[in-house]
DNA sequence: GTCTATATCCGGATAGAC
DNA sequence: GTCTATCCGGATATAGAC
């Protein structure tokens, strides 16, 4: 179906990405095929490789992008010099962040392992920089006596384990509002830090 | 390979089972053949077949009788009466019993989207009711005084959250032993609910 | 209960016309 | 850039001998 006419390349690229990261998150890599995706994105499946040289590196790109637009929107956010203040500035943005894409986040934690060896350490490093930003914030405010962490690695861990676990239930439509998560994840979160 | 002889239904079936739990865990479902399971067991493929009824209801069987053996030993762990006490022992409980069977925890949660309709609704169902377990500690905990819990349904994924991450990296021969990993998990999880 | 052999289907990826 | 057609390997599951 769908348009040969007035198609460019992005765009199917686009239409091709978003409909990955969908049916990935949905079924799993291993469990979804390529002529699912070309289904998904209104082609058949021999123009999806004008797109991608093939399904490992469709997987790869979306985690490695995702990654990459994670540290940007990260880098676009003042954390205050305050420890506590920018604790809370970095849950507030994870949380939020994570909450606009569940289904990229989802499958970055998900598809890890259906990465080659050398795509995945590629990823795995992206990811220990972000936590490298929780963590400094963490050293910091134990340095400061302002936040009680008695073992900084353990903390952030934990601390990205609980903010993230929040994409596999929380829905718009729910209970509570996305303001309303956020503010208790944030007293939960300060708690955790005796802060 | 693999003695025909001298083995029982029984032995095969637990060999099976303990191999697509290994496998799954490192590649997933989706990704693990019958063929690689049949191997690790050390029989042909077909003689899988004597001891499940099909890939499925392998991966279902796993995940229910994970949750049954899961609720069967906190039944058998004395919850004290105090909320605080009893967390702690839900804490240390959970925790011991997720780094002994890091595999089976793995699959429990990273593999329920493969389970058909009706069998994920079953596994759910027995998760749920493992979680109502920590939801009621919290909440006498909250009507006694003695925490502080904002939202009992989110303190209650949180901690899930928060303990089950764990096992996404927690290694015997790591930096931290067990004991110790385990009480600065329970001090971050009383902190949390501010006991 | 396990084996070998096989039926049947679906997977990723490519070739070549338009 | 997209289409149709196809190669080819590997998937689940079954049949029938031992």
């Amino acid at each position: 179906m769908a348009r040969t006419t007035g198609s460019t390349s992005v765009e199917t690229g686009q239409r091709l990405r978003r409909a990955a990261v969908s049916l990935f998150a949905r079924h799993g890599y291993a469990a979804v095929s390529m002529r699912q995706i070309a289904a998904e994105t209104g082609v058949q499946v021999g123009a999806l490789y004008n797109h991608t040289t093939d399904k490992q590196s469709l997987l790869f790109d979306l985690l490695s992008d995702h990654m990459d637009d994670l540290m940007a929107a990260l880098d676009q956010v003042v954390l205050p010099a305050d420890p506590v203040l920018a604790l809370e500035a970095f849950t507030r943005f994870h949380l939020r962040y994570h909450a606009e894409r569940p289904d990229a986040v989802f499958i970055a934690y998900m598809e890890l392992r259906n990465l080659t060896p050398e795509n995945f350490m590629q990823v795995e490093s992206q990811r220990r920089a972000y936590e490298a930003r929780l963590e400094e914030i963490l050293r910091r405010g134990k340095a400061g006596g302002v936040m009680h962490v008695a073992d900084v690695k353990l903390a952030c861990l934990a601390i990205i384990a609980l903010l993230t676990g929040v994409t596999t239930w929380f829905r718009p439509a729910g209970r509570l509002s996305q303001a309303e998560v956020e503010d208790i994840y944030w007293d939960m979160t300060r708690r955790l830090v005796d802060a």
